[in-house]
RNA sequence: GGAGCCGUAGCUCAAUCGGUUAGAGCGCUGCCCUGUCACGGCAGAGGUUGCGGGUUCGAGCCCCGUCGGCUCCGCCA
């Protein structure tokens, strides 16, 4: 027997009067007592199927029986619609399958919601996730997925490029992420770590002399779970041979505007615009800019660089900066109280010290706590500065430099939230950000950590600046691609050169011996013969978020965990009896509930 | 580890200030219906308002606790 002739978005006027044979799921029934439709949906569409009593009478009293989600195959003769009765919804809606026999394959039960409605319930979603993934808008995001990777696939072919798999089970890391172990049952009492990238391996194929490797590779990280954040987790993964920083960004740029053109039919324009990271910051408060808008934060240092507002005083004193972004037209949105809201949020969510503002009414009057304590002069520079005017809200950070820029970063997104910048806009702004910091203080830990990562390349002429124990002004070669505020993915040359590395790791508090036991495999790599090397990695899951137009990756993984790390459908992770955990060596402290 | 929002029928939601028997749409079941495509008509079933406690003459609504979901901060080299 044969299942089907046709897909159901198959059938044109063009076949009317030959005979097809379609199946899949009743997606609906309209039966009115005598003639009944049924609207047949695969994966390809949907065709409406008709029996009609007085010409096949046993069929049609068969149709009756159906319910939606039934899956069958149909026979019948290819028609077209009667005069009036055409659907231009439907790709067949010139057509319909006039039915001469029926099988019923499976029956199926009153599904848990309806697949052509809204459904917010979640865990229900998630439970019954089979059903989900049949409803349209997730059918096509299934798909959208594959296009990405296909297309990500033949360009880096095209590209000369060779996709290696690397292990899943392999090392732990000693910064980063927290791993998720595996007990090793053949080496009792040691441990595999699933890998959080494949940065180790992919740096090893080049000294392999692979040259030009990629791989949609699969990473886990043990953290915990937000709207674009998994367990598990795609990255386009790329590492390259005897390349430039320059080439590899041109590499990507051709790669995404394939995707765009494949997956969405969208051309972007390349060459991408570059901004050093103190410019991102500067300008933007955040190293991944949204260019999308304005908004941009403004030093004014110098404007009150005489001021006797004791808060001010003392930022400018213990070298701190005064900035702020001018809200254009927020005034009428944000009351008084709303203002205290904002100032509350800066202080509990940001961790700011305050959020001074100053807002301008309509009558150009001022509305603010600390303008008291401007002088005149201060006044008039202030609002030529900021070129403020009647319905403007300035908003004020004074403080070190860096926790003004995100406190005024996070600041100039909700504004632009407010103000709804971005609302109608489908701007794709792609950007480079380049030259960020290799080090960065960590306070918690009282020590330096690398900003990227420990195998990232200083730049150059920034060497002699890590020699001197300069670390904060030392820049690496390091590169983030992001894409309306969105960061897409990240890389850097690396280091290739073993005296390099070892200086890096001593750096990061990391000693001869550590290094020997934790990274000798790489450094002794590095000794034979490793060449000059870099790459990235492109967050996939990310990107098909914004293809698709979602704020969920849920929906963007067919089988995705829930905020808590568990899989609603599955029920994984599980408890495992005495005997399974006694084969690995390992015994549970979880107390029992 | 912390914060916010939410939890009412299978689903999506409503229920005025705390006040009669907790409603609607969709879905479901039965009957009717021969050109619909959001088919239509009639009838019907379906609820421990997440759970536990408290305040009150009276609680879906207020209070406390708890469980669950989502979002954010921390965390994510």
């Amino acid at each position: 027997m044969k299942y089907r002739s046709h897909h159901c978005g198959a059938l044109r006027p063009s076949d009317a009067g030959t005979e097809a044979t379609l199946c899949g799921w009743v997606d609906s029934r309209r039966d009115h007592g005598g003639v009944i439709f049924i609207d047949l949906r695969d994966r390809e569409g949907v065709t409406q199927v008709v029996f009609r009593p007085e010409e096949y009478p046993e069929v049609a009293e068969q149709s009756h029986g159906l319910r939606s989600e039934d899956v069958i195959t149909v026979t019948g003769k290819v028609a077209p619609r009667l005069a009036g009765t055409e659907n231009p919804k439907l790709a067949t809606g010139g057509i319909e399958l006039i039915a001469t026999s029926l099988t019923v394959l499976n029956k199926s039960d009153v599904l848990p919601f309806q697949l052509d409605a809204k459904v917010s319930n979640e865990d229900l979603r998630l439970e019954y996730r089979y059903l989900d993934l049949r409803r349209p808008q997730m059918a096509q995001n299934l798909r959208l997925r594959h296009r990405v990777t296909t297309a990500t696939r033949n360009y880096f072919d095209e590209q000369g490029y060779l996709e290696v798999e690397t292990p899943i089970l392999s090392n732990p890391t000693p910064e980063g992420a927290r791993d998720f172990l595996v007990p090793a049952r053949l080496t009792p009492g040691a441990f595999y770590a699933l890998p959080q990238a494949p940065q180790q391996y992919k740096q090893l194929l080049q000294v392999a002399g692979v040259e030009k490797y990629f791989q949609i590779a699969r990473c886990f990280r043990d953290e915990d779970l937000r709207a674009e954040r998994q367990l598990e987790f795609t990255q386009i993964d790329v590492e390259a041979s005897f390349i430039s920083d320059v080439e590899i960004q041109t590499l990507i740029e051709g790669l995404l505007a394939r995707i765009f053109r494949e997956a969405k039919g969208v051309e972007i324009s390349t060459p991408f615009p570059r901004m050093p990271y103190q410019e991102a910051m500067d300008r933007f408060g955040s190293d991944k800019p949204d260019t999308r808008f304005g908004l941009e934060i403004i030093d004014l240092s110098d404007v009150f660089a005489a001021s006797e507002f004791k808060v001010f005083r003392s930022v400018l004193d213990g070298g701190g900066v005064i900035r702020a972004l001018n809200a254009r037209g927020a005034a009428e949105k944000l009351s008084k109280e709303q203002l205290k809201k904002w100032e509350e949020w800066a202080k509990t969510e940001l961790g700011a010290k305050g959020l001074a503002y100053i807002k301008a009414n309509a009558t150009g009057e001022w509305e603010s706590p600390i303008v008291k304590f401007f002088s005149e002069a201060e006044k008039a520079a202030l609002a030529e500065r900021m070129d403020l005017a009647p319905g403007d809200v300035l908003f004020f950070g004074a403080d070190k430099w860096q926790a003004v820029c995100d406190t005024l970063g996070r600041v100039r997104l909700r504004c632009a939230e407010l103000l709804e910048l971005t609302k109608d806009s489908n701007a794709l702004n792609f950007l480079w950000v380049v030259d960020f910091p290799l080090l960065a203080f960590s306070p918690e830990e009282a020590k330096w950590v690398a900003v990227h990562h420990p195998f990232t390349r200083p730049k150059t002429e920034d060497v002699p600046l890590l020699e001197a124990g300069e670390f904060a002004k030392v820049r690496a070669v390091a590169y983030d691609v992001v894409l309306n505020g969105v960061e897409l993915g990240g890389g850097s040359i690396r280091i290739h050169e073993k005296e390099l590395q070892a200086r890096m790791f001593e750096t990061l508090g990391i000693g001869p011996e550590e290094q020997q036991e934790k990274f000798g495999h790489l450094l002794r790599a590095f000794s034979f013969g490793a060449p000059p090397h870099g790459g990235i990695a492109l967050g996939l899951d990310r990107l098909v978020m914004l293809l698709a137009g979602t704020e969920s990756i849920r929906d963007v993984i067919a089988f995705p965990k829930n905020n808590r790390g568990l899989d609603l459908l599955t029920h994984s992770p599980v408890t495992v009896d005495f005997k399974q955990l006694r084969e690995l060596y390992i015994q549970s402290t979880a107390k029992k509930p």
